[in-house]
DNA sequence: CAACTGACTCACT
DNA sequence: TAGTGAGCCAGTT
């Protein structure tokens, strides 16, 4: 087990997600600048995949280029990530978001 | 040490 | 407008 602990890359990932404000979003990528990691998108959504901090992070503020929410989303549903974004001021449109108006910047 | 995988992104067809 | 291919980063095996 080499759990525990996440890696340090990991905890940069959370960190920038948990700047994301309420009412805002942000996508993979700007997670992965935010955080140090320039063009790390994916390892950006590996992290949170694996994301020992769910509860504790805010990844149903994350959402990918499109402004679409996770496909594969671990939540429990698309539905109830967007059901936390509306929750949160974010209007959510057929599992999508308004990134000009909500993306975090 | 090398290879594979993945909640991504961009460009082309 | 939708689908496919290639590229980049970090972690795991």
């Amino acid at each position: 087990m080499t759990d525990r602990t996440v890696t340090p890359f990991a905890a940069d990932v959370y960190k920038a997600v948990t700047e994301i404000p309420k009412g805002k979003v942000a996508t993979y990528a700007q997670i992965a600048l935010m955080s140090g990691h320039r063009g790390a998108a994916r390892a950006v959504g590996n992290a949170l995949h694996v994301n020992p901090f769910f509860g504790s992070v805010p990844c149903h503020r994350v959402v990918n280029a499109s402004g679409a929410l996770a496909p594969d989303f671990a939540f429990g549903g698309v539905d109830a990530q967007k059901r936390l974004l509306q929750d949160e001021g974010v209007v959510v449109v057929d599992g999508r978001v308004d990134l000009e108006e909500y993306q975090y910047r």
